[in-house]
DNA sequence: TACCGATATATCGCTTCGATACATCGGTAA
DNA sequence: TTACCGATGTATCGAAGCGATATATCGGTA
């Protein structure tokens, strides 16, 4: 799960902890958010796991510079010197930027196309569909109606827990349940519209979703 | 916050953990659910902490038998194998029903009180209001007001987010983004009515609250 | 100079989750 | 009749996530 956000996010671009965790809230939004209790234990997984290594450190990330040479060295040392004499306005202890490699790259495959609770859990739904760019568009349908199918069924059952239930329910929880009931059914129609478009674009593919982002 | 959902269902009725857990999804949405793995610590915290208790098993929920004589005696057995003569057709293993003390009562009402995180947390804050008809007016009307102010500045935030954002998103993540930011609106709405109604009703109070639905 | 707040990494304890094991009954079909 | 399946039910395990907290470094400010 925050494997999966974590290598989709330095897939575009190498990052630090602290700025992975802005991101992935940005990203993924409020809901899903994670917290440094996890990132930071993912991070050692993943670079433990050989699908992340740390690169670097620099202050400007939208212009990596390329590690060169071993970690820790005197050299290291020096460019760190040098580097905070050049751009000290970036306050702080010094970060920690990884990128993702190659073994990483497969993982990410891995786990952005298995399907199993990627429907029935909201987050992992979420998430998945924020990098659905990265997947075959045969998977990326089946997501989208795996998910919509997932959310009918669960409003079924709603209703039906309504309807089976002999005491009265307040007006507090009845209220509760309406609005979840009628979030679903819009989540339903976005998907629907999602859906449509997932197949116009299939009939006449090349157009906008794979436009070279540079 | 596992706690005082237990404490509120058991509040209104004696429940063994099975059944709990189908409440828990029915009272608090598919979202909120809760596994068993969770379930069953939870409940033996509580009864540790002595705010419930396991009274004797019986397979009539809505009519529950009190406890007479100790637990796990000859006489429970017998009262047991009665039971089942008597009514066999329930299956499955035998259960073990839990009722809330007065100590459970009074810790109900202090997790329920509890400002921290009912409004950041969307699980905390659904939870509450599901038992908010325990809760006395102007917690009640504090609650949908913080939970209010708390969505404005998520939503706030998420459109800040996208401005400042330089390198465009894809399609994909605009339309989580944006459907996610509808959603929240829509909250907010529902939100302003909840509030209205509450003002409403405070101003003259025990006309519609209290009346059966039926 | 001393403190505050933002940036940043890291860990601890506790809670929660998903999977699984185990147990008991009714129903069904070989 | 017996053998299996599925629903009901309690329980635990390992992994993962969370909130709180500790630690460190810098700029700003009183």
């Amino acid at each position: 799960m925050l494997e999966l956000a974590i290598l989709g996010l330095l897939k575009e671009q190498e990052l630090h902890g602290y700025e992975l965790k802005k991101r992935l809230t940005e990203t993924l939004g409020p809901l899903s958010s994670v917290s440094f209790g996890s990132l930071y234990p993912a991070l050692n997984r993943l670079e433990a796991a050989g699908a992340v290594k740390a690169v670097e450190a620099n202050e400007d990330p939208t212009t990596p510079i390329p590690m060169t040479g071993s970690l820790g060295g005197e050299a290291a040392a020096f460019r760190e010197r040098a580097r905070r004499a050049e751009r000290p306005q970036r306050a702080g202890r010094s970060r920690k930027v990884y990128g993702i490699t190659d073994k990483g790259q497969k993982l990410f495959d891995e786990l952005l196309a298995a399907e199993s609770s990627s429907a029935d859990d909201d987050r992992a739904f979420n998430l998945r569909l924020a990098f659905a760019r990265h997947l075959p568009p045969e998977a990326r349908l089946g997501l989208l109606e795996r998910r919509r199918a997932h959310l009918v069924e669960r409003l079924a059952k709603a209703r039906a827990a309504i309807r089976n239930r002999r005491e009265r329910l307040d007006d507090y929880s009845r209220s509760l349940m309406e609005h979840g009931n009628e979030a679903t059914e819009r989540d339903i129609s976005w998907l629907d519209r999602l859906i449509e478009r997932e197949r116009t674009n299939r009939a006449a593919p090349d157009t906008t979703t794979e436009a070279p982002s540079a």
